[in-house]
DNA sequence: TTAGGGTTAG
């Protein structure tokens, strides 16, 4: 994780609030109600030719008024007549179809167009494919797109789209290769659809090259759609290049750039980007103000999370806004907030009920998640596998070994889900937490997929608590044959035998990981004062007040040992004795953090901590005491769950 | 005249 940089000031990103009331301009097409085109009458001994121009008026009348009942009615009586009318007439009802989901009109249409000899044009035939796409019928659009005679750059565009959105990338890859050998130049609307279905990143480089070649890069979706793929390919800088060159820009730019640093857990660099788009005079849309949340969720910003909170309120339920609002005040540790955002949200789906399920488990409210889970069932939303992940997270974390099995064992059987890598882990972390190591062994060996490394590593996360160096050094084995470079593997080992005193081997393990190349991650944690963000890390003396700090703690500690504290030195990871033990301990960076906040923020206010790694045990009855001693409530995020501190315990129930 | 880009839970 990168550490973010001290002092962060955040606290001019919003401007006042601006609700624009007005509706968007809407340009009123006037029916063209009498118009025929290109239709091809035929005689009919039985009706007069006027009769049949009246036909196909009406007919036309009724597409381009959307009205579909009656345009369908008409469209009988063109069948019947054998009379066409004009393709951009067709052109209009299958938009209409497509706006309706009337799928069974639409077929009508097309029946219809191909009906008595009739030869539909190239663009008709790109329209009913289109449509068939747009119904999500992929086999009834190849079958259309095969009995093409001719197929121009708009028909294979539709195909390879089609392909990308329903990620049957091979197949995208191999229509672009089929549509090149067929003598058809991809334009901007193909490579931008294509680029999605880049499962790789030599074939993400051909083709930006190939864009490059063909000078397309300028076109504004090609440029957004290459910013997207590089990010989902944690290519972040190359995405931010791609970004800077680029001379016009939309607001789709700026929310592809911000969500790509967001997605990949740098909120830091997203909201410095948020800041240059307010800047350059954008205003935030959903997807920005989703993806700056995400940003303030990985950062564990409530207070700029609460800003970003009244520029949602404009997008009154929005869904994916909701739950981002959602996830942010569950990640940020405020509850309240969530709940009261959960509880108004009018329509939820199994996102709404997921987060708030596993934003209860990990704030350390098992009880209230499953109880939440057993309302979401019985309002109908059908679980699915994140949810179940959260299920069994509530249950692990309260020690519910008996609801985990049955939760795990039905999760197949009563939602059809098969269980994940991720739901054995949460299982074996579970058994291996109640000390039933020998369960958890059991149950690796009969996972339907493979164990990976982060199996293995779970297991041997266990095996520390419970001090089984045989089966430790067996599960790092394991994970150092999958990971071998797993730095966090030889901290875990080396703890074990640090907790053991086995110093020749933890200076063998230091060896190999500094042979490796391999360090560990230094401890640190960040707090948000006054809209400033402070970063502290062990042993770390860059910080303005950095005195004033260490001599507070000093004396929190003196008298926290006056109420009965014993630092824990199971915790201490190197090779120390006595009063150097101690020292260790005393200065790990959250202890900086909370004293920090104890020393700037308002009586009474809470103090939120996020930190990088796993809270130690010393740590953690330091903030249960210090509560007490100060009453003050502390809330500590972990890379894993959350510590809520009050009057001398913890939410966690000491169970993490 | 048909085809293309950004947002949410582990």
């Amino acid at each position: 994780m990168k550490p973010l940089s001290r002092f962060k000031c955040y606290s001019i990103i919003l401007p006042a609030i601006s609700v624009h009331l007005s509706p968007p301009s809407i340009s009123l097409q006037h029916p063209r109600l009498y118009y025929v085109g290109a239709t091809e009458l035929r005689t009919n001994p039985r009706v007069s030719s006027s009769n049949l121009l009246d036909i196909v008026n009406a007919f036309t009348a009724y597409c381009y008024q959307r009205d579909l009942p009656n345009a369908m009615k008409a469209l009988d009586s063109m069948q019947k007549h054998r009379l066409w009318a004009d393709s951009i007439t067709y052109a209009e009802l299958i938009k209409c179809c497509i706006a309706h989901g009337a799928v069974k009109q639409g077929k009508r249409v097309h029946q219809h167009v191909f009906s008595n000899g009739y030869e539909p044009k190239t663009f008709l035939i790109n329209t009913l494919l289109n449509m068939y796409v747009k119904f999500n019928l992929l086999d009834e659009a190849q079958i259309l797109f095969d009995q093409m005679v001719e197929r121009n750059v708009v028909s294979w565009t539709t195909m390879i789209a089609a392909c990308s959105n329903a990620e049957l990338n091979s197949k995208a890859l191999e229509m672009l290769i089929m549509m090149l050998r067929d003598g058809v130049r991809p334009n901007m609307y193909t490579y931008s659809s294509v680029l999605r279905a880049c499962e790789g990143f030599s074939i993400l480089k051909q083709l930006h090259c190939c864009i490059i070649k063909v000078g397309l890069e300028l076109d504004v979706f090609v440029r957004s759609a290459l910013i997207d793929i590089y990010s989902k390919w944690g290519e972040l800088q190359a995405a931010l290049n791609i970004f800077d060159e680029m001379v016009t820009s939309d607001l789709v730019v700026w929310n592809s750039i911000i969500g790509g640093f967001a997605q990949n857990s740098d909120g830091d660099e997203a909201l410095n980007l948020f800041i240059r788009m307010k800047r350059s005079g954008f205003w935030a849309d959903q997807s920005t103000l989703t993806s700056v949340l995400r940003a303030c969720t990985s950062l564990a910003l409530l207070e700029l999370g609460r800003q970003v909170h009244v520029h949602v309120m404009k997008f009154d339920q929005d869904l994916v806004l909701n739950n981002a609002l959602l996830d942010m005040y569950c990640k940020c540790g405020s509850l309240k907030d969530a709940n009261d955002i959960f509880t108004r949200m009018i329509v939820k789906d199994v996102i709404s009920w997921s987060t708030m399920i596993i934003g209860f488990a990990q704030n350390g409210y098992s009880l209230k998640a499953l109880n939440l889970f057993n309302t979401m069932k019985a309002s109908g939303i059908k679980p699915n596998y994140i949810t179940i992940l959260g299920v069994l997270f509530a249950c692990s974390h309260a020690g519910l070994v008996e609801d985990a099995q049955y939760y795990f064992k039905s999760m197949k059987v009563l939602y059809s889900i098969d269980p994940g890598r991720e739901h054995y882990g949460c299982m074996i972390d579970l058994l291996g937490r109640a000390g039933k190591l020998e369960e958890a062994m059991k149950l690796i060996h009969d996972m339907k997929c493979e164990p990976d490394a982060v199996t293995w590593r779970t297991l041997l996360g266990a095996c520390r608590v419970h001090r089984n160096m045989d089966l430790a050094e067996y599960a790092a084995k394991k994970v150092l044959s999958l990971d071998p470079h797993d730095a966090g593997t030889y901290i875990l080992l080396s703890n074990i035998y640090a907790n053991t005193q086995r110093w020749a081997d933890v200076e063998k393990l230091r060896k190999s990981m500094r042979d490796g190349g391999m360090k560990k991650e230094p401890g640190c944690s960040w707090i948000e004062v006054n809209k400033q963000v402070h970063a502290f890390i062990l042993g770390d003396k860059s910080h303005p007040q950095v005195n004033a700090i260490y001599q507070e703690l000093n004396q929190i500690i003196w008298r926290l040992k006056e109420e009965g504290y014993v630092p824990d030195t199971n915790f201490v990871l190197q090779d120390l004795e006595g009063e150097q033990m101690e020292t260790s301990l005393a200065f790990h960076s959250e202890k900086l953090a909370i004293v920090y906040g104890l020393m700037s923020l308002p009586k009474g206010k809470t103090i939120r901590i996020r930190k990088n790694l796993r809270i130690c045990g010393d740590c953690h009855v330091f903030s249960k005491l210090l509560a007490k001693l100060e009453n003050r409530s502390i809330v500590i995020r972990d890379p894993i769950r959350y510590h809520h501190f009050e009057d001398g315990a913890c939410s966690c129930g000491d169970y993490w």
